[in-house]
DNA sequence: CTATTATTCAATAAATAAATTGAATAATTA
DNA sequence: TAATTATTCAATTTATTTATTGAATAATAG
């Protein structure tokens, strides 16, 4: 060893390897993108995934390991949730990160939502703006425990669900805005194209709650019951 | 399958992996450390990080097939350097979180400082001021071309190499401020200390370029030759 | 053309990580 | 207390990653 300090630099790089091999992992990614919504128990996300409980479990621990989740035992369940708030936008930054230089990204998106009306890449700034002024009516499609732990102001409550149930309560005049998790959640991709084919004039945004965050939009937690 | 959105969203978060499987390896970790300072040639990358050129080249193709660095072939040498400014600037994010989240970073670093003079965790804030001031002799300790890609507005260049022939050329009354390239970069640790044996009032800075940058300190580059 | 030099490639052995399975643990309910 | 449920553990197989080695390639200089 030529350099007398290789050994601090190893030891040092090496800790910050623990949070890239946490990362390095499709599965723990999209547990992140969960988590970044809220706490869940194992189960949950095992589902979420489609994942075994074990092995749920296994990647859970692995991101516990490095620090980036934490565990609180309630009752039978285990419940995990981000560490801190930096982990959601770092995971944030990495997706940003993957979606500029991954051309690859885009292409699986495209090639998704092709053929699907409503989902082609809208003049983004136009409708934020629109969001932002109230002038449409801004539709949370995720589960009714999503929205309540945050949602953009002014945003109607309409699982994906309980759409169907709800046709009646919506306008036919205004244009709809639905949003959910992110842009690799389809709950919101459903949503336009169940209300298109009921003839409403729906879009989907792309953007999440996180995202909506980030960008400074005013979020709305309900009271915990 | 359950869930037909299964594929889509295996698809999307490999992609996203593929940014954290380039990011898990301490190598490939400080290799992107040091392309955050510039361009460099595999064969200066190896010496750096005392690996053969065989391994360190395996390392950047794989930060290239990451698309997180770009090659250029000059002449015999191959130029390898970072695809894109955001690509420092989510490194440094990884950084800061390891540093929040595990502690053994700060452990590490404590205990290599240990009983190193000038090298106590300084008011850091009052530091900055006072480099923002100019009030202090600021000493950037890197390599000559380094400096030349890039410094501090006011900055004196006196690489760790020839601070021994320029002790004449430093004022004695006046509090000298070393930085080089970060935290994890000893050279401004080693400055300080011959400072300090030889009678100077120096201390370490233990931001590096790049958190000057990315903090809005005026950076000069000059001309290239 | 030959020699030199920087880099990459290819093959291998050793280490590490992933998913699967069934058993073990811990908290709760009947 | 026994049964149930959510989670973790442990063992295994399979796949992936890492470092090492020596040969191959490509650009340049003699």
């Amino acid at each position: 060893m030529k350099n007398p300090n290789r050994a601090f630099k190893d030891a040092i790089y090496e800790q910050f390897a623990r949070i890239g091999k946490a990362v390095s992992s499709p599965k723990r990614l999209e547990l992140l993108d969960i988590l970044c919504q809220g706490p869940r128990t194992v189960e949950v996300l095992a589902k979420e995934l489609s994942l075994t409980v074990a092995n749920a479990s296994q990647h859970l621990q692995i991101l516990r390991t490095a620090r980036l989740v934490e565990t609180e035992k309630e009752g039978l369940f285990v419940i995990y949730r981000l560490a801190d708030q930096a982990v959601c936008e770092f995971f944030l930054a990495m997706r940003v990160l993957a979606e500029s230089r991954l051309a690859e990204v885009e292409q699986i998106k495209r090639q998704f939502l092709e053929g699907r009306e409503g989902m082609e890449p809208v003049n983004r700034e136009a409708l934020l703006e629109l969001v932002r002024e109230g002038a449409v009516t801004v539709l949370d499609v995720r589960p009714a425990e999503e929205y309540n732990a945050g949602h953009i102001a002014g945003a109607i409550s309409l699982p994906l669900k309980e759409l169907e149930r709800h046709f009646s309560d919506l306008p036919r005049d205004q244009e709809i805005v639905a949003y959910c998790r992110g842009p690799y959640c389809v709950l919101s991709i459903q949503a336009v194209e169940m209300l298109r084919a009921k003839g409403f004039k729906a879009v989907r945004i792309e953007e999440g709650i996180q995202d909506f965050r980030a960008m400074g939009f005013p979020i709305v937690v309900n009271e915990e019951v």
